[in-house]
DNA sequence: GTAGACTCGATCCATGGTTATCGATATAAA
DNA sequence: TTTATATCGATAACCATGGATCGAGTCTAC
């Protein structure tokens, strides 16, 4: 039996999202892209995995395992070039590449990320804003203006754009994304706190604060019972 | 040889953090929440894994293990009290008492996270702002005062503040820290894309939107250049 | 009252990510 | 030039999480 490896087909069978990173590494290399631009703005111009790992809180393994699916070779004793990495995590992320996105829900969060204006550097650009709400129609955030939602199927379509953000409130935020989709939007990226129902080939990612803060407030709460059960046996 | 099984004297040998919950788990706990609470707005007091797990993309089991974290009990063929259910992950979550919190950095997404009400709901209830700009000093912002960040050290202690939010940008973000550490809080929750160097104690918890941002990027990259491939292929 | 279907709870297995180990290689020092 | 050391890259073991299976119990329908 002669089994073809031939790598220019992809062995794509049945499943159509062939991760081929971990997903927890993907989060990392931010991480490591942030440190590594303040390691080039130092003027450093080499460094390893050990020395990324104590500074990150990562052992050396874990920081050479992330790295490498970016396809970055680094060189026994000497380790890796700063400007090297750095141009490897971005080519390896599209961040090279701009992904322009409209945002819908021009509430308070809304508002905050159509200010942030280092998401540009990053290959995100808010394009325009939506919002159910006439008395927002016309206004102008951050120099982006605010749209009747009726309107975005249609212009995600004619502008092309890939990516929609949604920080509506979470009643709101299914008829949102059905919009989106309607458009031809390609990926979501979701701050309700709802699960989205949207067809299989849409990529959506949650932001839940609420689950980042049920850890913490669980881990608060567990510490007081502790220290509360501490001052019991005393 | 008897071996003790007290459960009154758990075995926290050598690790201080024994989790007794995944952190993926506890990450999924407010999603029931949110849902369970649209349950019960419905009028529905009744439900079970199967349906849950339906309406959130879970399977049956997984929400079952989940939710036994909680302590709830259900019983065959009729499944949980939705009240008891929503009872039980409030009380585990600790969102039954209230963690009051310092927020430093009124930007945009400090005022956004000042004015998101729906945090109360949730037991966070954030008290004060501070800020090391002095023309925002003195102001209210969604009526929270802006303290000059001086004062906070002082004030977390006399309040006896537990929890720390920081929407600073990146260079600020370890002095803020130090400072609610000299304050005496217990809990960071860091929006800053930095590594914090805090005491062994400390709770951080980092909301990483560049992680977010990171994975759709890729995702989206990876799309296209899967149909460019396509294309060429034609 | 009894049979059947459905769901809970517990145990077991599989998958995947993290950590440890080992050989190879390049730099630096002798 | 040679030797020692630090680091990379790969392989292998380990552990946590996710998913599957099975017995037990309860409600419904007949």
């Amino acid at each position: 039996m002669v089994i073809d490896i031939n790598l220019s087909t992809p062995l794509r069978v049945g499943r159509q999202e062939a991760p081929s990173i971990p997903q927890p590494s993907l989060a990392r290399l931010p991480q490591y892209h942030h440190y590594l631009v303040d390691l080039a703005a130092k003027g450093i111009t080499q460094t390893t995995c050990s020395v990324i790992g104590r500074d990150l809180g990562l052992i050396p393994v874990q920081v050479r395992k992330d790295l490498q699916h970016t396809g970055i070779i680094g060189r026994p004793k000497t380790g890796y070039s700063v400007a090297e990495l750095i141009q490897a995590i971005e080519t390896f992320l599209g961040w090279n590449n701009i992904n322009e996105a409209f945002l819908v829900g021009a509430g308070n969060l809304g508002t905050a990320l159509l200010g942030h204006e280092r998401f540009s550097k990053f290959g995100l650009r808010i394009v325009a804003a939506f919002d159910r709400d006439p008395a927002k129609e016309g206004q102008w955030i951050h120099e982006k203006a605010v749209l009747p939602l009726e309107e975005l199927a249609d212009l995600a379509q004619r502008m092309s754009i890939h990516l929609g953000i949604i920080t509506t409130p979470p009643e709101a935020a299914q008829a949102v994304a059905d919009e989106m989709v309607k458009g031809g939007i390609q990926a979501i990226w979701n701050f309700a706190p709802v699960k989205l129902k949207v067809p299989e080939h849409i990529i959506v990612h949650n932001e839940d604060l609420y689950s980042t803060l049920a850890t913490l407030s669980w881990k608060l709460a567990r510490r007081f019972r502790v220290s509360l059960k501490e001052k019991e046996a005393v």
